[in-house]
DNA sequence: TTCTACTGACGAACGCTGTTCGTGTCAACT
DNA sequence: AGTTGACACGAACAGCGTTCGTCAGTAGAA
């Protein structure tokens, strides 16, 4: 009597392939399925509840293969930092190297809509494929002439710095076309521009470089700025 | 029989001033009783029905002065800002008065638990304080030479840097006495050497570089770089 | 002064959350 | 063949933000 020599509808058959009922879950499955959850619909979508149900099964199910959700979406994280691919330090490029590997981390990370607020929580990477990116990051800097201490220093304002941006842009991201995006930075200028001159005489004056965010231009300046700051520090 | 004339044991009077039942709640008591939560137990116990019960009241009466959790936390980071005083620039000085403005504003924020995470949610200011302190970097940056453009997008940096320095400060913090945030530290160095070295070569002949933390230097190092890079950046 | 309109206080409830307990059941090892 | 241990899972707990409907007290109009 096994499904097999018994091909009946296919609603039969999905249940005796889905269900071999026992050792069904497992950590790997239940990270893809809040992935999915994640990109689909957001962090704020993210309930144990909710990967219990996709996966057929209750929330108190998940709890052993998972310590509990703070576990769950740091290993969701890891598991996006493990679609990374890593350089081989290039010392006469390194800048474009760090440059081009910060802006990947960045379109990374914003490819999991807005999954960088974890990422934001977190300040020092004890996961494998975090601690990848750390290596791969220090190599660099190491391999542009920097000392062991600016680069320690370094890799944390650019790592904090690749975050944030992400962060940044996938709350803009949420605004589902891109006239709304733009529609948002309008808003923005229009009330930076309402404000009293006499009070914020400088801000006021700056309306428009304040809110300019063409491409990646703006991305590549924070990038260049600390580069050159560490370059400059390194001198002194 | 008023409570003035029949001055009955404490409690009654008690009962008596605190209540004059009607218009007892407003805006600024509902921040202030909140403020206090976050400022003795952490954003964690910051709760609607918290708040409320601290007030003798319901949460629904809340929502009559405030639109929502949201807009709350909004305020109390606005009104945490608002304790901030703001220099006049001097040209001569800018680098010290930013580094040391910056200095104060993260002070500022871990003086209030891990409030700095809501500060971290936020991109663009667009509250009373929180303009008055971009106002206020503007024109020390302005004072410095930068500018319109590098000091917009410069400013940015500076605010996320001092922003989640000050959360991962507050993290930290969390740990009750000096000791536990020194063995935290010596926890981190411990695991990032026993790392396998012929996987993370470079990370791990860095492990002291990168687990050192002390007092300001830094956070004057990050501030430094950006300020260094800033300037860099406006001559090329 | 009397009536009316309105604002704010608030008890109760809704639907949701993460997590734990106890029980049951299957798989594998002795 | 029997025992042990891991895993699935229904039910429940305590808490959350928020909304609804009601009621009290004040303020303005007649």
């Amino acid at each position: 009597m096994s499904a097999a020599a018994t091909p009946a509808w296919p609603s039969t058959w999905d249940d005796g392939s889905r269900q071999p009922k026992r050792r069904s879950l497992s950590r790997e499955a239940i990270v893809e399925v809040a992935l999915g959850i994640v990109d689909a619909e957001g962090l704020g979508a993210l309930s144990m509840r909710r990967i219990a149900q996709e996966l057929n099964t209750g929330p108190a199910s998940l709890y052993a293969h998972v310590s509990g959700k703070e576990q769950l979406v740091e290993l969701l994280l890891d598991r996006v930092y493990g679609d990374m691919d890593h350089p081989v330090p290039d010392p006469g490029r390194w800048r474009e190297q760090v440059t081009e590997y910060l802006r990947r981390s960045r379109d990374n990370l914003v490819a999991h809509r807005d999954l960088a607020r974890v990422a934001m929580a977190v300040n020092i990477p004890t996961t494998p494929n975090a601690l990848d990116a750390a290596e791969t990051m220090l190599a660099l800097l190491r391999a542009g002439g920097l000392s062991k201490q600016v680069a320690a220093y370094g890799v944390d304002l650019l790592a904090l710095y690749v975050t944030s941006s992400a962060y940044e842009m996938s709350e803009r991201g949420e605004a589902v076309t891109r006239d709304q995006a733009q529609d948002y930075l309008d808003g923005v200028r229009g009330f930076f521009s309402s404000l009293p001159a006499d009070r914020f005489p400088v801000l006021t004056s700056m309306v428009p470089e304040l809110t300019r965010d063409e491409g990646d231009e703006r991305f590549d300046f924070g990038v260049g700025v600390i580069l050159a700051g560490l370059v400059a520090r390194e001198q002194a």
